[in-house]
DNA sequence: CTGAAAGCGCTTACAG
DNA sequence: CTGAAAGCGCTTACAG
């Protein structure tokens, strides 16, 4: 492990000058920067991150709270996979790192902790509860964070979310084009975003072609695929069912499909289905679930975009705002 | 910011000792401790790991590499995230956090470089390509790695799998058992371990039961859905057709059972099928698939213990043997 | 364009 | 059990 000072030596400069020539090169002659740069890769000199974070107080990392407690356990993010790949390939592009933050015990300042230990310059923020101290404690302290599908605002917080309203209306609009009249939605639980805003979104859609939607055509579920079985079940058993279903989750469509078919109702002919999020399994699924796909790829860079922006940014320069995602209706076979 | 500097002046004792409470707290006088645990609380100092790291060449941090380019793009790990809990779980437990390292350019010794640079104590591989040469780089240089699903052996590496063969005598038993004697396999790619592995165990265990395996019943996929629904038409298509098929995926498995619904046969009466994996979909798609499943949180925390007793062990001690994982049939509506 | 020097915040022999 | 001091490997005003 050669050291700067190695180095310096190695190509009669002052270690001054090695740093520079990889911190500000334009600073340094095209000569000297040469020569330096020549007997880095020959004696294979590697700067010390540790150092140079004590030095600068900037780690080039960020940290990544990704919270594994709140949700029901078995959750799992429809596309934590893609959305890690995502933030991963934007950041490293800029030099920086992703660190995987312990959610340890529950003290309100762990994530706090974690930040100034580190010298984190930014963090994410994935799968949080909406009320975690823990994070809320991050955006009071002006540490720049990006928070994705929870609505965190701050001097240097934003936070990226899909077009949640506006996916909700492109299945209302799809059904309704299909010459749906009677179309009932399986709602997320009405105290989270999503769930909210989808059905708003929904209901806003309907109305604007003039179809009616009843109470009783409104049944909460809790995204996961027993409430949409047992959601599709009621609906059924309605004096007057519905001729198609919105559910603001896949799981709960694919639940409430399942319902339909142990029902005897034939998708999309007896009841049509659509949902929200387009996981894997909608396009394996028989017939094919139609749903509203949402923009995975885009969370993570549009997460990496502003973080990054906030990161670089003058400490006034107010935070960019949220950032909304459109979403795709991909027709299958259920509606 | 407090620094301990300042909190050493705030209990007036010398930074030395402040340091031992932190570090070593047996060989300070409860009193002292107690004083400097107080002060510390109250103005709310944190060691800084990068100050830490400098001085002591280890940074309490585990590399964690994910390659997401060999794969097909639009690949998905079957239980990436499971891995990742397990691990930042087991990890967190000991004070080691998880540094996501890019899969950034082609150099051969990327991986090495970035353990270098950030003193990383030891690296988890995940997903990688048997013969990258940047994996095969951190195992010849010494550093304490664990791959997962890779056997990847050295004086300071060592990793974990799936007990692939027995989990697919386990299936033949299984099919042996409901009285199948003609029984085919959709296997992986033949140059893949996971692949190979399952066809000898299922090879072997048919043979023990005295059952032939005629070559045309194997026929090999590449573990994506197509792949499945291509051997099963095939399959059907033969003079004698199978009674049951294994299929070394689950993936392939729902293929599998996709192309023999679209045929008009049965399952289980008229083609029993089994899998491996036992995904999330396994589960849920109808008639539930009967399928051998993998230890999730197994692969994360047996990584990280192997990972943690290399870090601690002196360099002489020898790396543990990889570590198999035992799997489970989980018996379904199809087999 | 370059160098000497101070400083970043810790740890750890070495004395006592 | 405790302290003074050197050292970890960098960066960055400050001079020149």
């Amino acid at each position: 492990m050669a050291t700067i000072r190695e180095l310096a030596r190695h190509c009669g400069v002052s270690v001054a000058t090695v740093s520079r020539v990889f911190n500000t090169p334009e600073v340094v002659s095209r000569e000297t920067r040469q020569r330096v740069e020549a007997a880095a890769a020959e004696i294979g000199y590697l700067p010390n991150e540790s150092a140079r974070t004590l030095a600068t107080k900037k780690s080039n990392m960020i940290g990544l709270v990704w919270d594994t407690d709140h949700r029901r356990s078995g959750w799992r993010h429809p596309f934590l996979q893609e959305i890690l790949v995502a933030l991963k390939t934007a950041l490293s592009a800029q030099g920086l790192h992703l660190l995987l933050l312990a959610t340890g015990a529950d003290e309100p300042d762990r994530h706090l902790r974690a930040v100034r230990r580190h010298n984190l310059d930014g963090v994410v923020l994935i799968d949080n509860g909406s009320r975690d101290p823990a994070v809320l404690g991050l955006a009071e302290a002006g540490i720049p964070c990006v928070a994705l599908d929870l609505p965190l605002t701050g001097p240097c917080c934003t936070y990226v979310t899909s077009d949640n309203a506006g996916g909700a209306g492109q299945a209302a609009d799809h059904l309704v084009t299909r010459g749906h009249r009677r179309i009932a939605t399986i709602t997320g639980p009405a105290r989270t975003g999503p769930g909210a805003e989808r059905l708003a979104g929904f209901r806003a859609a309907l109305a604007a072609h003039d179809v009616a939607l009843p109470p009783e055509y409104v049944v909460e579920g809790d995204f996961y695929l027993d409430s949409g079985r047992a959601a599709m079940h009621r609906l059924l058993s309605l004096g007057t069912p519905p001729t198609a279903v919105f559910a603001a989750g896949d799981e709960m469509a694919i639940g409430a499909l399942q319902a339909a078919t142990a029902a005897g109702r034939r998708t999309p002919d007896d009841i049509a289905i659509v949902g929200f999020d387009d996981i894997e399994l909608a396009a394996l699924i028989p017939p094919g679930l139609t749903t509203v796909a949402q923009d995975r790829t885009g969370f993570g860079t549009a997460a990496a975009e502003a973080l990054i922006a906030m990161i670089r940014a003058a400490p006034e320069v107010p935070a960019p705002p949220p950032i909304v995602l459109p979403t795709t209706l991909t027709a299958r076979g259920t509606a």
